[in-house]
DNA sequence: TATATACCCGACTAAAATAGTCAAGTATTG
DNA sequence: CAATACTTGACTATTTTAGTCGGGTATATA
């Protein structure tokens, strides 16, 4: 189990936003070179965090983004929405008309994923990009 | 984010044996017809419980599997353990002398997914194999 | 003792997902 | 008008996943 590169990305993009940011836009060239990622990938990125209202941008000399909330108001949830990065831990289609394994009784372990899903989104429902700042005061 | 399905079927397996099982042995091919997993799939899961003392085997005719230990004495975290998946949230390698990104530093939410592998540790090493089948004492 | 059943094990592979890159822009500032 | 920086869709190499395949070995029962 893993989360891909995106979401991770995204969290630490958006986490050194928080940190390093006053009013004026950062650039992405700027985040990539603090953070290591490359400039290219953090375009996609951004493309996605914008259009979900997590940054606003600037075009031009200087430009670049902002956050457009408080670090204390953005949920990491949030940004997880933002990338369709979901928390899925289900083989079974939710959706789909008969339940798990082509059946259409539910399996035997559809309620454990059920659970398994509700207590790592309620992780990250009650971490908030603040609270990296907080424990990373000494990072970069 | 996803589990792997030889993670979801040994538990599915599993789930499936503490139910049906009295003290026989229980063919993989049962538990293939009950459960829908390929045969030689299981086959490939059950070495792996085998070799970590979750099942025992006996060949031949009427042969086949049975657990160890009691189904309330089997932590759904030592099932993911004997199938080598880990809960792997960091895109870092803690081994290495290098920190995260390549760097000699830790990322900046590195602490972050420390925390969540623990938040979902401690998840499966609180679910009992029992807990299953009690929530679903109506499933197949 | 023959035969069917069922475990044992390593190697292989098609398909999907991942983690990006590339090309070709547009808008803004200095 | 040149440099900077965002915008967007398409493309692709690599890795991972989710299995299959082939060729075993051991045991029970007829």
């Amino acid at each position: 189990m893993k989360l891909n590169t995106k979401s991770r990305y995204a969290v630490m993009a958006l986490a050194d936003m928080s940190k390093f940011s006053r009013k004026k836009p950062i650039s992405l060239r700027d985040i990539s070179l603090r953070q290591s990622i490359s400039l290219l990938y953090l375009e996609q990125i951004f493309l996605k965090l914008k259009k979900n209202n997590l940054v606003k941008s600037t075009r031009g000399t200087n430009g670049g983004y902002v956050l457009i909330k408080d670090p204390n108001e953005i949920k990491l949830s949030e940004i997880f929405l933002a990338l369709d990065e979901k928390v899925k831990t289900l083989g079974c289609n939710k959706e789909s008309k008969k339940g798990c394994n082509g059946k259409f009784t539910k399996c035997i372990t559809h309620n454990l994923w059920d659970e398994l899903e509700s207590h790592i989104n309620t992780f990250f429902e009650n971490k908030k990009l603040s609270d990296l700042i907080k424990i990373n005061q000494n990072r970069i």
